[in-house]
DNA sequence: ATGGTTTCCCACCCGTTCACTAGGGTTCCC
DNA sequence: GGGAACCCTAGTGAACGGGTGGGAAACCAT
């Protein structure tokens, strides 16, 4: 269960645009610098956004890129999704399609549970939520037990 | 957020092992054959936990694989880790060793409570749930939401 | 209108991982 | 001893992560 360099890259340069909102559009040479994110790379991973509907980009002297809508209706889950599709899959197809036979038949409603309990978090959580270090009550929960923050 | 397919083949063949366990041990080919998984790659697998403590082997004519402890006591967390290493990733580093800035700042505590929340499914949840097909309550609940079920 | 800036789009490259296959070596029981 | 199984190493093809280069299209300012 790895979460890809794209969506991280990508989680973290739509949070830069809603920290900046307010203002002109940020180049992705800005973003890439402030977050420390391979330039180019980041252009591609833009460029899908764009595609995807959450970022409008302008061209030119002053040009840049700019979030679609307001950091509050834009979940982190509709960033993951858009630049690496499917939330979450078992070995690259997503739970419904899946098919177990003998003992195995009840992993299918295990990965189903444990996709609602992925989603219940990241599409409960918005741009605006991180940008402004206020995450939801129920999230913040979990991070409160130490045994959260230990290794394994 | 992917479970590969190592990890998909190995809680199977646990499955299969803690199913067949009162009987002798069983070959990787049946196992290959009854979850139908290409059988070189699972004897790879098999070999992880066999090192990882999972599981016994034997060699020769009645020889294979069995559990080495009781389905009970064998989460699939334990099997997904000795397969595929740490449970979750990010960009391949486990949360507590990112560092993030600016804006992102509280992507951490985010991850934090992603694989807090992960861990409470997978940790919670042994070989014998699922292959006697009574998942615990709070599992179950989950999948009740006919939501769960539906692609995005 | 022209020049400079920046996005956009294409193609390519390299190294690593993933999923899988092949074949020979080693151990075990009968 | 001899078959049957595990064990180990190597190799393949595809995809992913990361990086590079160059050029076309759009935009703004002068």
């Amino acid at each position: 269960m790895r979460i890809s360099a794209r969506a991280d890259y990508a989680v973290r340069a739509a949070l830069q645009l809603a920290h900046a909102r307010d203002g002109g559009p940020l180049k992705a040479e800005a973003i890439a610098d402030a977050q420390d994110i391979p330039h180019k790379f980041l252009e591609g991973i833009l460029n899908d956004m764009r595609r995807g509907g959450l970022v409008l980009s302008q061209r030119g002297g002053k040009g840049g890129y700019r979030l679609a809508k307001a950091p509050e209706e834009i979940s982190i889950a509709d960033v993951i999704r858009v630049v690496d599709g499917p939330l979450v899959s078992v070995r690259g197809v997503r739970p419904p399609e899946l098919s177990y036979s003998g003992p195995a038949e009840s992993l299918l409603p295990l990965w189903i549970a444990l996709r609602a309990n992925v989603r219940q978090i990241l599409d409960g959580v918005s741009l605006a939520d991180v940008a402004s270090a206020e995450l939801p009550g129920e999230v913040l929960a979990l991070t409160r037990d130490p045994a959260s923050w230990t290794n394994p």
